[in-house]
DNA sequence: GACAAATGTCACAATGTTGTGACATTTTAA
DNA sequence: TTAAAATGTCACAACATTGTGACATTTGTC
């Protein structure tokens, strides 16, 4: 049986995406756990939503570096990341929204520099890959960042509504992320 | 100057996008009123949020109604209605939302069917445009939805990150879209 | 079963949020 | 200028949320 703690973090980070301010009731219930409980494992709501941010910039970050570790192809590396950020599911939309609502200093214990390490590195070679036409010349490199995560928030949508089949959606999320920055293209 | 009103929907819809329960102090200093005045036009925080949503509902529905109009070329009415989308602005985000919060009764008062007549009258024509090449047969027609919802809140975010250049990000936004669902290949 | 740990239930104070009334002040329009 | 309309300020009651203490109940382990 999974730890009670983990549980709750898991209810809150669920419960707060749809909304930052709903009460610790909701959050609780979700977990299946009293209030009371929740409060002997987090003292204050501020506490938790550090733990929060917390269990997720580490989930994010463990994904991202086994992907990327996963090969050496620089394309099939960012495939790799984009499914690993597709399964970090709804905890990844939940990660900027939480920058504005917790208090700095808790999110100092978390190694920051290194969550982000694997995807940057990646993307510190975006235009080396342009120049050898691999990736499309005409998008700046900010851009081709902000695909990517909206092509993470967006798939985690199509899940959500339940209009996508669920067993395709990593192909097709990968099919048109690849095509939205240019690759499979001939472009001289 | 401005609708008093209006004022206060306008900033209501940009505060509770960020969180759906925040206090109507906020909402009131974010319109340059007081709570007393707010009050004095929605008698309640339900009544605000269905007015929140009617007006986004609406401006939505008239910026699609004006693309789609625009031009009788689908794929030129599919990029009129993204760029309608992204003018649409953070309002856009908001609207998913709105649908687990506000009572059900409150929407009722507001011509839904229309809302999604133009941009549901052109996914209806997805197929056609598939069997003819023009868009690419691998992608179903609820995942071409999903993507045109996704790029725009993709841009949108990108907008607000400040990390994409403002002038280009319509263009850059319907390059990468019109790839990602096939438009410009020649898949036989 | 017996014991310890975890959890639940209830009560409670402190604080935050909502909605309203009364009245003062400012803005608008004639 | 003046009267009406709009807004602001303050006070207030009702209600919601948070965090804690005291004690009962359940769960897991020996």
């Amino acid at each position: 049986m999974k730890e009670t703690k983990q549980e709750i973090i898991d209810a809150a980070i669920s419960v707060l995406n749809a909304d930052i301010s709903a009460p610790l009731d909701f959050i609780a219930a979700k977990a299946g756990v009293s209030r009371r409980t929740l409060h002997r494992y987090f003292s204050s709501r501020e506490e938790l939503l550090g733990a929060c941010a917390q269990d997720m910039m580490l989930t994010w970050q463990k994904a991202m570096l086994v992907a990327y570790n996963s090969t050496r192809d620089p394309i099939e590396q960012l495939e790799q990341m984009l499914y690993a950020g597709i399964d970090c599911g709804v905890k990844y939309a939940f990660l900027n929204k939480l920058r504005d609502h917790v208090d700095q200093e808790l999110l100092q214990a978390v190694p920051d520099k290194q969550y982000e390490q694997a995807r940057d590195k990646w993307f510190r070679r975006v235009p080396g890959l342009q120049r050898k036409g691999i990736i499309s010349r005409a998008l700046p490199a900010p851009w081709i960042k902000a695909l990517f995560t909206g092509m993470i928030t967006t798939t985690i949508e199509a899940l959500r509504s339940g209009d996508v089949a669920p067993n395709k959606i990593k192909e097709l999320a990968w099919h048109s992320f690849s095509k939205s920055i240019g690759i499979g293209h001939q472009q001289g």
